[in-house]
DNA sequence: GGCAAAACTTGATTTAAATCAAATTTTAGA
DNA sequence: TCTAAAATTTGATTTAAATCAAGTTTTGCC
């Protein structure tokens, strides 16, 4: 179910032929970024393409009028900025980094240079960008169909999973509430309303910044998602 | 600025060397679908993708209780169905015809033969997707930031365009009220009020189904949209 | 470690849009 | 062409969520 939500371009490194993986390590330049430093911007030419290695990422557009609508949040392990170089346009969203960040840069050239080398690397890309659009479908669909409270819950199962760090230690979403809010598509008061509510019901837990999940199996049955 | 929300899969084929064009041309088969018959449904597995000849698609999400969000309306020239095939998954979305269709197919052995021939098929189809990877986070964007009002204006707008057969010749959006409201994201109630208050204006004109966009400009406007 | 600024929560009120209900018009099949 | 069914429009009402406002808590910086 999360993984209609994620991204996966994890496996992009794994799977690609050993030749190819060192191409890339050799050629990655890594580069520290400070919570709330940007990334790249909206509008602006790519120059290359970006691999987090640790840390985590929100890539949003800016609306009209301030408000910013969070696409997605990534995690270590997961290529972004991509999608721009491959379609020869300017970035259609901006990228923050939203905890200290270690990021490494492939400039357009070696990027393209492997494009061009390895079949096998453009299929990964392929397969991951394909990917990529149905999670961005169905965030779509679920923004335009869902109350508040069911995206409150789906979100909340969705960070829960990229903030966890091993299968037995407890999980701790660390994310600002208007962070969530704008990944939910909703405003702060709101987000605080439900939040509440759903720690009323023993649901989750607080501990200031801090979301720990209680009951996931409820969690899923809210955000009524199979 | 419609650009953002129209994919462009046509160039695929104009820009194809022709022995790739020429191979596509000899495998594809055509088939006639008429108003409202489904090509692929949600869930199921790709085999094959769909080259649309004439008509007009629809693709859209269907949610747990029935309300479809449409994700997209393709139109003639434009590749379908084929992000399934590249993620290896079953579609995320159902399609629809919603005018009589001449759809052309392609099985999944021959799509992937000429994937990995050739080098330039699949440059194109990473930067085909990569823009409808944009088109789609502008969408989202919009459906969880702007009123109906302004999503109903940009959606006209972005309709002018797929129903223009040519410069001179005056324009008629023919949309199933509903389907217009589905691609809004909103009910047909609200719709037709919004429809109303614009024909009030004379910003749009309507017989029976067809609506005819009198003031663009005013609409691009009231879109909010640059 | 203290303190100002920022972030978060709670309350009261408003509002945009959904829902419910009932015409009216259009469409498409016999 | 006629007619029943489907689609569309209009009206009345409800509701979910936004907005406005005012505390309270937390954070991070000197």
């Amino acid at each position: 179910m999360i993984t209609k939500f994620t991204f996966n371009s994890q496996f992009i490194l794994s799977e690609l032929p050993s030749k190819d993986r060192e191409f890339l390590e050799n050629v990655m330049l890594d580069k520290k970024y400070r919570k709330s430093q940007p990334i790249f911007t909206e509008g602006t030419l790519p120059s290359g393409i970006f691999y987090l290695q640790s840390g985590k990422v929100k890539k949003y557009k800016m609306d009209n009028d301030g408000r910013e609508q969070i696409i997605y949040i990534y995690n270590a392990g997961e290529f972004f900025g991509y999608s721009s170089v491959l379609s020869e346009s300017t970035y259609g969203d901006t990228t923050v980094a939203i905890e200290n960040s270690i990021i490494s840069y492939i400039t357009i050239e070696n990027f393209n240079e492997i494009l061009n080398e390895s079949s096998s690397f453009s299929r990964l890309l392929l397969k991951s960008l394909s990917h990529e659009f149905s999670v961005l479908a169905n965030h779509m669909a679920v923004l335009s169909q869902r109350t508040v409270r069911e995206r409150v819950a789906l979100n909340l199962l969705i960070l829960h999973d990229k903030y966890k760090v091993d299968d037995t230690a407890h999980t701790y979403i660390t994310l600002s509430r208007s962070d969530l809010a704008n990944m939910t598509g909703t405003v702060v008061e709101t987000l605080a309303r439900v939040l509440h509510d759903f720690k009323h019901d023993k649901l989750i837990a607080t501990d200031g910044r801090k979301i720990q999940l209680l009951k996931i199996e409820r969690l899923i049955q809210i955000a009524n998602f199979y």
